[in-house]
DNA sequence: TTGCTCCTCACGTCACGTGAGGTGGC
DNA sequence: TTGCTCCTCACGTCACGTGAGGTGGC
C-alpha cells in the first residue's frame, strides 16, 4: 500500500508542515513519484508513529532522527533513555498534580474573597511556614539566602507572596509563605536561618484588597481584621499574616488580594 | 530596597535576558538610573512573581502583559482563567501520569526482550484490543476510519504497532494494539466497525527480532512460536499477535523487537 | 473544466539564549 | 587598577505554522 501524505497527516495528527519537517530532518526519506508527490509505506508510517512517541516524552526532534539513522541507538540505548524520559515524566505527572491543588486553593479562596470583601469571620487557621530575608524585603541581598529564596519561589503558586507581623515587629514586612501540610511536597522546612513556623489555631479571618500603598504601608492589609480585634476585645496570639490571591488590574487602578489571619488567645 | 539586575535574577531563577524579554513585553517597566543600569522595587519583584506563576499555569507572556496593562483584567477574569488552566493541569497531570505507566511496560518488556530473544515461554495472556484498517495497511483510505485510526495513534505509547493474526486469516496483518485494561483510559473501545476484542489466557509468548522483512511477511514474527507449538504439539485459540516495543537501529540494520502471543486451547 | 490536493520556498512565531563590543562601580 | 556586573543590539534556536504562487489528478 502507498498512502498520500494527506492520509497520513489526518491519521497521525500531524500537519503536512510538520511532515515535511521531519523529512527535512532525517526521521524519514519518502521516495517521491515522478510528479513529485509523496508516497508514504509501511514503513516510514511506523516510523513517524514510533517519532510521535518519543516526542511526546520529550525527546528532540534531532536525537530521534539520530536514533533512526543508518549508525543509530542500539535496544539497551533506547531503553535506557526510556528510563530517563520515565523519571522526568513522573516528575511532571506530580509538579501538574500539585499544581492543580494550589489553583483550587487560589480560586476557592480567591472567590469567597469576591463575595465577601473586607468582612471579619472566625475559622481555624492551617499551621503556615513563613520565609522573610534579613534585609526586610522578600528580595534577601546575602547570596546564601537568595539560593533559598529561589527554591521558595520555584513552589509558587503553594508559596504565595505574603505579609507578616510578628507581636514584636515595630511594622508588617513583606515575606513568602506556605502552608506546613504542602511544604514538605516542595522540600522546604522552618528550619533554616529565615524560616519560620506559625502555628495555626482559631483565628480572625478576612479578605482584604488594598493598593500600591501596600509597598509603603504593609500594615494596611491587616486593618479590617485589628478594627475587629479592638471592637471585640480579641489579644493577638502568635504572628499575623495575609498571602496575595490575585490583583485585579481592571479601570486604571491595581487592587491586590489578600487572605488575612490573626490567631487569638 | 531596590535590588539589581542579578539579584533578582539569582532569586527568581531567571535569566537576565528572560527580565529584558519580560520588560519589553511590558509586564514590568523597570526605572534606570543616569548609568542605564535597572533597579527593581518591591512592585516589579511582585509583578515579576505573579508572571512566572501564571506562565507555569500555561498563560503566555502576551496574555500576562494585558493583564497587568492599565486596563487589565478584574479579578473574575483573571479566577475565570485559572478554572481553564486548573481543567488543564489536570488533563496535563493525568496524561504524564498514563505517560510513567506506559514508558514502565514498553522497559519491562523490552529488557526482558533483549535477555531472553526467541525463547518461547508459557504466560498468561492480557484481554486485547485491537484495530484493523478494512484496507489491509495499519492506514486506512476511508476517512471514517482515518479518524477513529487517529484516536488509536494519539493513545501512543499505551497503543503500540502490531501485528496480528486471526485463525481465518490466510496472513497476518498490521494493526494497533492497546490491552483491554488501559483502553477505557483513552477511549478506546472493542464496539467500533474495525476494532474488536482479543481475549486473554494461557499463551505461548515469545519476544522476537525482525528486520524490515517484516513489511512484505508479517508472519516473520510469528516463527519462533510457532514452531514450539508444532513441536509440542499446542492448537492455536483466537487472535496471534505481536506489539512492537523498540527498534534498534545500530550497526546499519533495523531490528524490530515484538512481543508475540499465541492463546492455546 | 472544476475543485481538490499537492509542491517549493520564504518568512513568521514563541520565549527566550548567546555572544559581541562596550561601559559602570567598588 | 582589576574583576565583576551591567548595558544594547543582532542573531540563533526549536518545532513547526502560514501564505504565496504554481502544478497534478480524477
Amino acid at each position: 500500500m502507498r498512502y498520500s501524505i494527506g492520509d497520513v497527516s489526518r491519521v497521525l495528527g500531524m500537519t503536512t508542515s510538520a511532515l515535511h519537517f521531519y523529512e527535512k530532518e532525517g526521521i524519514i526519506d519518502t521516495p517521491k513519484v515522478e510528479s513529485g508527490w509523496r508516497y508514504y509505506q509501511e514503513a516510514d508510517i511506523s516510523r513517524l508513529v514510533s517519532a510521535k512517541k518519543y516526542r511526546a516524552m520529550g525527546v528532540p526532534v534531532r536525537d530521534i532522527a539520530r536514533q533512526f539513522s543508518a549508525d543509530g541507538m542500539t535496544g539497551e540505548q533506547v531503553i535506557a533513555r526510556m528510563k530517563e524520559k520515565r523519571d522526568e515524566a513522573a516528575l511532571a505527572a506530580r509538579q501538574y498534580a500539585a499544581l492543580v491543588q494550589d489553583i483550587d486553593h487560589l480560586i476557592a479562596h480567591g472567590q469567597e474573597g469576591l463575595q465577601h470583601i473586607d468582612a471579619v469571620d472566625i475559622r481555624r487557621a492551617e499551621d503556615m511556614i513563613y520565609f522573610r530575608s534579613s534585609s526586610a524585603g522578600r528580595i534577601p541581598l546575602d547570596k546564601g539566602e537568595q539560593a533559598v529564596a529561589k527554591r521558595w519561589i520555584e513552589a509558587a503558586p503553594a508559596v504565595s507572596l505574603s505579609i507578616c507581623r510578628e507581636p514584636t515587629d515595630e511594622q508588617a514586612v513583606p515575606s513568602m509563605i506556605i502552608s506546613a501540610r504542602r511544604a514538605a511536597d516542595y522540600g522546604l522546612d522552618a528550619n533554616g536561618r529565615v524560616t519560620r513556623r506559625i502555628p495555626g489555631g482559631m483565628a480572625l479571618h478576612a479578605v482584604v484588597a488594598c493598593g500600591e500603598e501596600q509597598y509603603d504601608d504593609p500594615d494596611v492589609i491587616f486593618r479590617p481584621i485589628l478594627a475587629f480585634a479592638r471592637e471585640h476585645r480579641f489579644v493577638q496570639k502568635g504572628t499575623m499574616w495575609g498571602s496575595m490571591l490575585f490583583v485585579d488590574c481592571s479601570g486604571g487602578v491595581r487592587r491586590h488580594y489578600f487572605d488575612t489571619y490573626m490567631t487569638f488567645e
